[in-house]
This record gives structure tokens, C-alpha cells and sequence, in this order.
DNA sequence: GACAAGAACGAACGGTCGTGCTATTTCTCG
DNA sequence: CGAGAAATAGCACGACCGTTCGTTCTTGTC
């Protein structure tokens, strides 16, 4: 039928897009190859490209598996607890986590400083995942507004900025200067943070 | 002589890194290639390449520039401002400006995203110059202490720490979600920030 | 076990990459 | 002006790039 017989195929496309996430996260998304990648999962450039039909389609399908991967590890986590603080904190503590989890920088962060200046589909997708971890960071720090353990007068897109800027600048530093220190300061200054928006 | 004859030479070395900063502000370090800088400036591939010897030393000439066009825009102006609060402001103002003057993005980000995980010559020198500009902003935040503008038991580091994480904040936004917002999102949050820790 | 469909391979393509080498042009200075 | 040095061009090389094509091997179905 139409939609049956996937079995062997779907399984090694996963191989290849999960192994070009390992290369993406310490080459980049520019850093991508055909046969790279295909050495990487011990296969022919061939066998590897016939799975996307290009270079740019890979790269795009390994963009949404680092975008899968971190709400799977992220925020879909973070739902089990309350409403309000307890949730946002959850969500800011996995995002430190997953900073730091694999070798290799965050692959979201990499795309976005690489495709900012190129227009085409991958920037398009990076614009489109970041607007919605934006907008979901937004909704979590609502819910602790609604809940009344922020100020009323707590403007939730202004706060995810505050917040955005901080795991960019801990996983600037992570990567530059040591992980350790740089968890400190996140850490310190997200708790800075959300205390001066106490209610 | 040793030292003379140098003239020709040096003016268009000085032209060439002057094309690919431009490049590498859109395309990255990495983006940067012999044959396209050659076509950029109109020469001939290995009339560039004989001013650098390999690609690595053109990538680095490039960093240097950048670095210190940065010095020069940035914090060079900022130290005709009195001491302390004033002078950190204008260096936080000419940040701005900095990061969305030229079209395309601020080189020494692409680089830090670039080489944070890829360890040899250009990882180290950028590094350098990150590890540089952090002990100037502390430096300038630490005078605005010592003039009580800032609390005592304000950390310089810490500051500065939050302080960038908004710069790259702004840097994001700015290339992908819009200018103009991005902006007031930054002012909004440094404005904040400084007012949390004066004294 | 026959047969069709899917998956992977291997070779080849035009192109660009960085890097040498050798001429040739261009500048500099006595 | 002319000698010598510096700057640039031209050409070739091996390697890798993404992509195409035809073939082979594997897989699942009657």
C-alpha cells in the first residue's frame, strides 16, 4: 500500500539526519557534506543523498530534529509541573541542561547567527522555530503573571527577551571561557532576573 | 631597506581584508574563500593569496580588523565620557550602533559561534579579544562603582556577564525578527539592569 | 521461489577549493 | 632612466563539493 513499506528506509534516515546532527553541532549547518555525512555513517555519498534529493533538504531535516529534540527535552518536560514559577524555572533548568548535554554547541543558536544574512528555506525555518520558542517561553511566564506570582505589570515578551539573552550568553561563554563559571552567572542572573519581577 | 617599501603593498592588503570583512559578515569566517575575495576585490586568486600564504592567515587578518574597528568604534569614543556611569553608557550606546551599522552581522559573533567548538589559531585569538572586551566592560563598570553610581556590592563581572547577554539578545532579534524592536527590547533591558544595581 | 519495489553502491560530471610554481607587470629608489 | 625588488597574474595540481546515472543488492509480497 501507499503508506507502508518504510521500515529499512525511515531506520537509516534517521541514522544519517541523527549522525548530521552530531556533525552540525561542531561543524555548523554550512558545515554539512554529503560525504561527510556518509562517512560519518559509513555509507556511500549516493546511498546518503538519494534519502533527501539535496544538500539543503539534509540540512533542513537535520534542523528539525534539532528543533524535535529540544522541545522533547525542554519544555515538553516541564508541563508535569505547576502552572506559573515552578514550570517557567523547569523550562529555563532543562534549557541550561540541554546547552551543555551533547558535545558540541546548540545547533538552533549555530543556524540562527549562519542563516541571518542568507535568505532561502533554512533561514525561513530558523525564523519560524525561533518565533515559537519565543512565543512559548512567553506563554510560560504569562501563566506565572495569571497566577500572580510575577507583577501584573510584567510584560512577558520583554522578560523571554531578558531570558534568551541569558542562555545565549551562557552558551557563549560555556563554550568560550569554561562551563562551570558560566553556569554560575546564568544561574545568578536569571535568578536576578526573576526576582525583580516578583510580585 | 627593511622597513620601507612597503607602500603599494600594505594599501591593498588593507583593501583586500577591507572586501572580505565585508563577506565574512554575511557569509561567516568560514565563508570566506581565496577565489571569492579575489573576485570581490577584482584580482586574480593568487595575487591574494600571496599577501596572506594561506587562507587561515587571511581568516585571522580578518578577525583583526574587525576587533579593531570594534576598539575603535565602540570603546575608543566612549572614553571621552567622564568616569564611571557615563562613560559605560556610551559604551553600551556605541554597542548598539555597532551591531547594526554595516549590513550584515557583528564578525566577532559569527566567530565565537563559529570556532567555539573547533580548537586552533582562530579559536584562540577569538578568545582573546572576547576575554579582552569582558575586562574592559568590567572595567568600566567597576569605575562606576568606585564613583557610587553603582552599588558597592555590585559584581563587575556579573554585570558584565548580563550586559553581553543582552547585546547577543539584540543581535538575534535584530537579524531576525526586526530592528526596530529589537532595540527597544535592548534599552528596555539594560535600562533595567543598570537601574537594579544603582546605588 | 518468482517478481517488483526499494535501498545502496560506484563511477563520473563540472565546479570550486587551497596551494604551489613560474612569468610578467608594476612600483621604488638610487 | 634603469636596475632591482615587490606585486600581481597565469597555470596546474590534487582534493573535495553536490549531483546524476546505471547497476547491483536487499527486501517484502504473492
Amino acid at each position: 500500500m501507499t503508506a507502508a513499506a518504510t521500515s529499512k528506509g525511515a531506520a537509516t534516515r534517521e541514522a544519517i539526519v541523527d549522525r548530521a546532527l552530531h556533525i552540525a553541532r561542531t561543524d555548523g549547518f554550512e558545515g554539512l557534506s554529503i560525504g561527510g555525512v556518509a562517512q560519518a555513517v559509513g555509507m556511500s555519498k549516493s546511498g546518503v543523498f538519494a534519502h533527501f534529493g539535496s544538500r539543503e533538504e539534509l540540512q533542513l531535516a537535520v534542523l528539525d530534529a534539532a528543533a524535535q529534540r529540544f522541545t522533547e527535552e525542554v519544555f515538553l518536560p516541564a508541563i508535569r509541573e505547576r502552572r506559573g514559577l515552578p514550570r517557567l524555572r523547569a523550562i529555563l533548568r532543562r534549557w541550561i541542561d540541554w546547552l551543555h548535554a551533547g558535545q558540541g554547541g546548540c545547533p538552533m543558536v549555530s543556524a540562527a547567527i549562519e542563516y541571518d544574512d542568507r535568505p532561502g528555506p533554512i533561514r525561513d525555518r530558523v525564523v519560524e522555530y525561533q518565533t515559537r520558542l519565543r512565543r512559548e517561553l512567553a506563554r510560560a511566564i504569562r501563566m506565572a503573571i495569571d497566577s500572580g506570582e510575577l507583577r501584573a505589570d510584567c510584560d512577558p515578551v520583554q522578560l523571554a527577551f531578558e531570558l534568551f539573552g541569558i542562555e545565549l550568553a551562557l552558551h557563549h561563554d560555556a563554550r568560550l571561557f569554561g562551563l562551570q563559571d558560566a553556569i554560575a552567572r546564568a544561574d545568578r542572573a536569571m535568578h536576578r532576573l526573576i526576582e525583580s519581577y516578583r510580585a
